[in-house]
RNA sequence: GCCGGGGUGGCGGAACUGGUAGACGCGCCGGAUUCAAAAUCCGGUUUCCGAAAGGAAGUGGGGGUUCGAUUCCCCCCUCCGGCACCA
């Protein structure tokens, strides 16, 4: 057999070899501890680029290493099939999506197979297929009947030319992305679900979450946004209907010099009747995209209705304006402004002169100028009749109590959240499970009618949901009444599939109920490794989901996983690698030039997971060159024979040094990749000891022992990362039993032992020598021979020593 | 705009709990091998001063705490991600 590295060889033998033994593929009967390693599936988009490279890496990576470690792992995988690019493709080029999605799917399933991910395929999850979906059409009527899903108005991006929504994406500043018109701001009636009615729940589980990343809690804590605060009303000048705001500073409210309502809310609409004014500028806010980025951006301009709003404590008049800058989908669509105390309220009132008054002094005495700078901070109330001189919490509680005895206002919770809108006028996702009757309203479809089954082969116009031209999907029965009735067109948001998908992989083939004991003996999901980009949308809508099946009596599981590690974007030019963009780079040409393992090798080196990795070509090659000298090394101790057993009582000091090294590293990397999850820094370490394996020449039957013991650590150490090198190598160095079924070596606490530490010396914090001392010398001793290093007696001289400072093992700082 | 995360040699990164800044790799320089090249192997490589020993400076910028700060605190700059219809 030749020894030189020839990867494709080396890859096709590993990879047939755990086909043949089915070695992924498990079941439920087992007596181990249950491992369920999870990666967010992908979507189907036509090839592997390197940021599906990183993810599946790092998560083949932990499921390899847990199965070393005796435990019982399932890693599925499975494809994330409804979406937009789909249709963009079927518009494009004529291919009907369920074709081209199928087509992708197949494609990267080879890509994957040729990278040896350790997948138990037979799970394989799909959401496009009706066995899928059907399961989350179920729900959704459970949901129906339980009060939590609901229809009501709300705004889409219309695109006026091409007479269609948009999503956030087709839009390009302001404007439809093939039309070119300037988008508006449209109200469509759309299905919600109730997430806030677990607003609650999701932010204070939270809290006992250690397994998330502190910056992905925080996210979702501050998208929740709670805030406790008073909803309070104020009379309009001759309207029956107060006008409700809530406010988290009720301290300021003698400071409201004027009030804002949305462009969409009734007393604007009712003002712009009268005003074509005021109704050319209605017209002209609602000329821009939904999203909320835009809204906080642009420009914040604001037009007076001449209505007057009655202050509720000093009964004086405050004018009401109309501003783009408030939205009708956050709270009442009606915000009360306090110029003196607020940012956003100071600046417009500047801009409009309105009148700033201050009504909240800083605790500490000092003045400010209210018409100089803001203040937002909280204080002492001034300007405030019976209640100046409290502080925020007196002022909030006898504020709060007056409003609730007089009945008019309350204390109350606010949440940033809002509900899920899951409506999308789009074709290539799950048909939303509702019909529509003229007696009988909206009628979810009856379980024995499901699946609402998505016809696949359809003419694609782009020109609206091509199910609005199929009259035999439109066109049924009442399942209430029997009387003619009209199927709902649109699609479930494609989050809909991704919020369960998790649990479904226990029990992909069960055609009589969404979930069952597999997955009562899998779930929760014990490490899910995915993008940072899905740390609030998709994270959050799964956790809620997981509560939506608990409370449906399908599972006793809460948190749907356990532990999260969030990986960067692979970055090129500095952005985020996308189809879009196109500055993608692709994995296959790097497969076929050095093989699987050195792509994984080099995804894995390259940076900490977490991290955001910028691609460079460079680099690649170097990953490629450490394989070859790692085959070499255990080709040529190999091929010089057989080894004696290692007797770790009769070496000398070279060999001991040797196996301090190996079990050093193993404890090191034991740790990195089992706690830090620091792949980066595991493989700089097996590097290090593969050098000093490589620098150490002794060819007796003791230094071949030493040796043998150091390249079987790196061989067993390094399998998760370049698994196929290593099955090999397992063999070449003279097993039997296959490298998959052998557990993570163990480090030697004995080897481990040092006579002689190495102890830097500093004066007044500056390095100035090195000492060697005898690992258990005392304090006294350690400072005695720092004193006497010649460097160090140059910076001490005949200075007085003010202080010695001794961390043991590590250094001393001499303080002259 | 708001929320979250980054910024360390020519480059990717390391330094885990406040204790040797630059591990490991890339690149580059020098050498060996070769008719030559590729490949491989050996040595060097933060910057400045110095023949060396050694010294000075240095982790985006400014300030602070400390015997000691890449690490903790305050202010600022800049880049990346998310912002509810991209997935």
């Amino acid at each position: 057999m030749s020894t030189a590295y020839h990867p494709e060889a080396v890859e096709k033998g590993a990879q047939d070899y755990w086909t043949a033994s089915h070695c992924f593929e498990v079941g439920e009967d087992t007596d181990k501890e249950k491992f369920y390693c999870l990666t967010m599936f992908p979507y189907p988009s036509g090839k592997l680029h390197m940021g599906h490279v990183r993810v599946f890496t790092i998560s083949d990576v932990i499921a390899r290493y847990q199965r070393m470690q005796g435990k019982h792992v399932l890693q599925p995988m499975g494809w994330d099939a409804f979406g937009m690019p789909a249709e963009n493709a079927a518009i494009k080029r004529g291919v009907p999506p369920a074709k081209w999605t199928y087509d992708n799917i197949a494609d990267m399933r080879v890509q994957m197979d040729r990278l040896g991910y350790a997948y138990d395929w037979t799970r394989e999850v799909t959401t496009c297929r009706p066995e899928y979906y059907r399961w989350e059409q179920w729900l959704f009527t459970k949901m129906f009947e339980k009060g939590l899903v609901y229809r009501k108005n709300s705004i889409v991006n219309w695109d006026p030319v091409d007479q269609t929504v948009l999503a956030n994406e087709q839009v390009i500043d302001g404007r439809g992305w093939r039309s070119d018109a300037l988008v508006e701001r449209r109200e469509i009636p759309q299905w919600f679900m109730k997430i806030t009615a677990y607003a609650d729940e999701l932010l204070d589980e939270l809290d006992r979450m250690p397994g998330w990343p502190d910056s992905v809690k925080t996210m979702q804590r501050n998208w929740i946004g709670r805030s406790e605060g008073v909803e309070l009303s104020f009379d309009v000048a001759g309207e029956n209907e107060p006008l409700t705001v809530f406010t988290t500073r009720p301290d300021t409210l003698f400071g409201v010099t004027y009030m804002a309502v949305a462009a969409e809310h009734p007393l604007a609409e009712k003002a712009a009747a009268g005003d074509p004014e005021i109704a050319a500028f209605i017209g002209e806010c609602k000329k821009t995209d939904a999203a909320e980025a835009t809204l906080e951006t642009m420009e914040k301009k604001g037009m007076p209705l001449g209505i007057a709003a009655i202050h509720p404590l000093t009964g004086e008049e405050v004018p009401l304006w109309v501003a783009n800058f408030v939205l009708m989908s956050y709270g009442t669509g009606a915000v009360m402004a306090v110029p003196g105390h607020d940012e956003r309220d100071w600046e417009f009132a500047k801009k409009h002169d309105l009148p700033i008054v201050q009504v909240i002094a800083p605790g500490d005495g000092t003045d400010i100028d209210i018409n100089e700078t803001v203040f937002v901070d909280k204080g002492v109330l001034v300007n405030s009749g019976q209640y100046d001189g409290l502080d925020y919490d007196g002022a909030f509680n006898a504020i709060a109590d007056y409003f609730e005895e007089s009945g008019r206002g309350r204390r109350t919770v606010n949440y940033r959240l809002r509900d899920w809108g899951v409506s999308r006028q789009r074709y290539w996702g799950t048909p939303i499970p509702i019909i529509y009757c003229d007696t009988c309203d909206a009628v979810p479809v009856p379980e024995d009618q499901l699946p609402v089954v998505l016809p696949e082969d359809v003419q694609f116009t782009g020109h609206g949901s091509p199910l609005k031209d199929i009259p035999e999907f439109i066109n049924v029965a009442c399942p209430q009444c029997g009387k003619d009735a009209r199927r709902e067109t649109d699609t479930f948001d494609t989050f809909v599939e991704s919020s369960w998908y998790f649990a479904r992989y226990a029990c992909p083939d069960n055609d009589k109920s969404m979930l069952d004991d597999r997955a009562a003996y899998w779930t929760p999901v014990d490490q899910y490794t995915g993008g940072i980009e899905h740390a609030i949308l998709h994270l959050l809508y799964a956790r809620f989901f997981q509560r939506i099946m608990r409370d449906e009596g399908l599972t006793d599981v809460s948190e749907p996983f356990t532990n999260l590690l969030t990986q960067g974007m692979v970055l090129k030019d500095g952005a985020k690698m996308s189809k879009n963009k196109g500055n993608t780079v692709d994995p296959q040409e790097l497969i076929a030039k050095y093989g699987a393992d050195t792509v994984r090798l080099f995804m894995m080196f390259a940076a900490p997971p977490e991290q955001a990795l910028e691609w460079s070509d460079d680099g690649v090659q170097g990953s490629f060159r450490f394989l070859k000298r790692f085959w070499n090394a255990v080709q040529s101790h190999s091929g010089d024979g057989a080894v004696a057993e290692l007797d770790p009582g009769s070496l000398n000091a070279a060999q001991k040094d040797l196996r301090r090294k190996t079990h050093q590293t193993i404890a090191k990397i034991g740790d990195d990749i089992g706690r830090r999850y620091t792949f980066n820094t595991a493989i700089a370490a097996s590097m290090e000891l593969l050098n000093a394996v490589t620098r150490f020449d002794d060819a007796s039957d003791a230094g071949r022992a030493v040796k043998h013991e150091a390249l079987e650590a790196v061989v067993l150490m390094l399998s998760p990362i370049v698994p196929h090198i290593c099955h090999e190598l397992w063999a070449v160095l003279g097993h039997k039993t296959a490298l998959i079924d052998v557990p993570w070596p163990q480090a030697d606490d004995a080897a481990l032992e040092a006579d002689l530490v190495e102890i830097v010396v500093q004066v007044n914090g500056k390095l100035r020598g090195r000492i060697s001392v005898s690992a258990d010398a005392d304090n006294d001793v350690i400072a005695q021979q720092a004193l006497a290093d010649p460097n160090v007696q140059r910076f001490v001289a005949d200075k007085e020593i003010r202080k010695t400072i001794v961390v043991p093992g590590r250094l001393v700082n001499i303080v002259v």
